[in-house]
DNA sequence: GCCGTTTTCGGCCCGACTGTTTTCAGTCG
């Protein structure tokens, strides 16, 4: 029993019973219990053997049963009973933006609209417009969130599948036949999205392999399966390659395989050049002969190259730079002396003030930037003035109790429509610090978006521009902002840009962390944690974008001790 | 369905916007 795959299945039964029109907070019950179970670091096996699951905050007697009967039958009759009801596929609808629960309702009830096809075929022919609740301008808006959903469709946050194909690495590697196992391709460059995974693995013989492969309880369905490689698709619908070469030939296949094109045309033209060839059957020289590359290293050695970091093979000029030996020292988690950007039960998060201190020393750091929302972000519990200035003396308090860390002050004040942050002056200047992000009104234009961003970077009290163009991957687009303009601002201001280290932002997007850092922008790698326990995580995933952009310590606003990070803030300075 | 030292009932994140209505429900963040 896979947490996974529980989760998956308490979250279906919660969008079925929206398609139902049960009621909310029972839906609600369950959709928490599908996060609760997610964010669980423990096999839910053994919680249950324990009789300890129902000291997960949101399961109760009920869900803990439905775990039971999974448990032991790989299935939950509630499960069963709603999906005889209602197709699966209908699910689909949920994942539509601007089409919420009540209207999929109504249109698979009235109209038979069961799937994203059914709901295109009907927005096409004028059935959905018969639907009530619906008119003209929603069918339109149907139409155009529709081909968006079409855009995401076979996408996958590199999150979700990075698990995946490093649990079959593991267990290619693990085969009697395989001497090693590698993720390649855009998993392992960090791409934030992805399509594919690739692995690739070293055997004598491949066909066994590829059918231990294809045989693994996680695939659904071979795609293909044909000399030295197959692909299948995995059941939460990834699509996964696997490549088999020979043991000899396994660095350079694995240098082949995870380069962009652009890195591989870079290296083949200096292969060129020193009559040598590279491909899957390993390097080359005159008269082909085989050139010995156990490793990596050897391979990028043999051209002439230091070994150039995964993450940075794109084609962007780090093959020249490795050629210099000039590639960049990146930012590794040691090197981060600061938390920024942590929620706490003030608006969202769910550890007090205190608890999330003690859990950032725990994790060495020195400095703990507190940010909790502002009164317009309601839905997030916002704080009003008031209560701003409680949680500052509150702040305060435990920052002068407790040792070893300092307790600074902030806020992710919000930037309304016209580029205004949520507090007047007078507060943001009670603050330590200022974090300021975009919430809401995503839909303007590029030029009231860019202006709008401007006019919140020209604010003197702010720091740090958080997570600045509001994305969220696969889902929403963000504000349409001019880049260029938004890294003049903020180097004009000296403001710091965040790397939002959440999977569904990574925002500042890493193909902008050169341009900011050349402009002398120092960027801010953080977490936007609303619970203790992701913070590791959630920096994880923003310290491996961040090197994706070629980022280093000292390019990084949270890198410096708290002294030099206090006196780099923009009201500290004269 | 979950939760609880206001604990076995009655709460459960809430305000703004938009399009469909004809005074407001649905959706979003």
């Amino acid at each position: 029993m896979r947490n996974s795959d529980v989760a998956r299945v308490m979250e279906e039964i919660g969008g079925l019973m929206r398609l139902r029109g049960d009621n909310t907070f029972k839906i609600r019950a369950y959709e928490n219990a599908a996060r609760a179970i997610r964010e669980l670091d423990k096999p839910l096996d053994r919680l249950l053997a324990e009789g300890r699951l129902r000291a997960v905050p949101g399961i109760g007697a009920a869900i803990e049963k439905k775990i039971a009967d999974y448990a032991a039958t790989g299935a939950v009759p509630l499960h069963q009973k709603l999906l005889d009801e209602i197709p699966a596929s209908a699910l689909e609808l949920l994942d539509v933006p601007g089409l919420g629960p009540r209207r999929a309702r109504a249109a698979y009830a009235e109209a038979g609209i069961d799937s994203l096809d059914a709901l295109e075929a009907a927005a096409l022919d004028g059935r959905l417009a018969s639907v009530s609740g619906f008119g003209p301008r929603s069918v339109e808006a149907i139409l155009a969130a529709l081909a968006q959903v079409r855009r995401h469709a076979g996408r996958h946050l590199g999150r979700d599948a990075r698990p995946l194909a490093e649990l079959l690495a593991g267990w290619l590697g693990a085969l009697p036949d395989v001497a090693r196992a590698e993720v390649a391709g855009d998993l392992r460059r960090r791409l934030e999205i992805v399509e594919e995974a690739v692995l690739l693995a070293a055997a004598s013989a491949a066909e066994p392999v590829l059918a231990a492969f294809c045989g693994h309880p996680m695939v659904a369905e071979v795609l293909s399966h044909e000399d030295g490689e197959a692909e299948v698709r995995l059941g939460g619908g990834l699509p996964a390659r696997l490549v088999v070469v020979s043991p000899a030939a396994f660095a350079t296949a694995l240098v082949r395989r995870t380069g962009s094109a652009g890195h591989l045309e870079e290296l083949d033209r200096i292969a060129k050049r020193k009559r040598l060839r590279l491909d899957d059957g390993g390097l080359t020289g005159r008269g082909g002969v085989r050139v010995a590359t156990p490793d990596e290293t050897d391979v990028y050695a043999a051209l002439g190259l230091a070994l150039v970091p995964p993450e940075l093979r794109e084609g962007s000029g780090e093959v020249r730079a490795a050629a210099q030996g000039r590639l960049p020292a990146l930012l590794e988690r040691q090197d981060l002396r600061g938390l920024v950007h942590v929620h706490t039960t003030w608006s969202d998060g769910r550890a007090s003030v205190e608890d999330t201190a003690i859990a950032a020393r725990e994790l060495g750091f020195e400095y703990l930037v507190v940010c909790d929302h502002s009164k317009s972000t309601s839905i997030a519990g916002g704080l009003t003035i008031d209560d701003l200035r409680r949680q500052i003396d509150e702040i305060r308090q435990v920052d002068a109790r407790t040792d070893g860390i300092e307790i600074l002050a902030s806020s992710e004040v919000d930037i309304l429509a016209d580029g205004s942050l949520d507090y007047p002056d007078d507060v943001l200047a009670e603050l330590d610090c200022v974090v300021a992000s975009v919430h809401g009104q995503f839909r303007q234009s590029r030029a009231e978006a860019t202006a709008r961003i401007e006019a919140a970077l020209a604010n003197p009290w702010l720091d740090i521009l958080g997570h600045p163009m509001g994305r969220i991957l696969l889902a929403r687009d963000g504000l349409d902002v001019d880049p260029e303009a938004l890294l003049d601002a903020a180097a004009r201001h000296g403001v710091a840009l965040e790397v939002n280290g959440d999977p569904h932002r990574l925002d500042l997007d890493w193909r902008l962390h050169r341009a900011a850092t050349e402009r002398g922008i120092k960027l801010s790698i953080d977490p936007d944690a609303h619970a203790p326990q992701t913070i590791e995580p959630l920096l994880a995933s923003g310290i491996e974008i961040a090197r994706k952009g070629w980022v280093t310590p000292d390019q990084t606003l949270n890198a410096l001790p708290a002294a030099k990070f206090r006196a780099t803030l923009r009201r500290n300075r004269n």
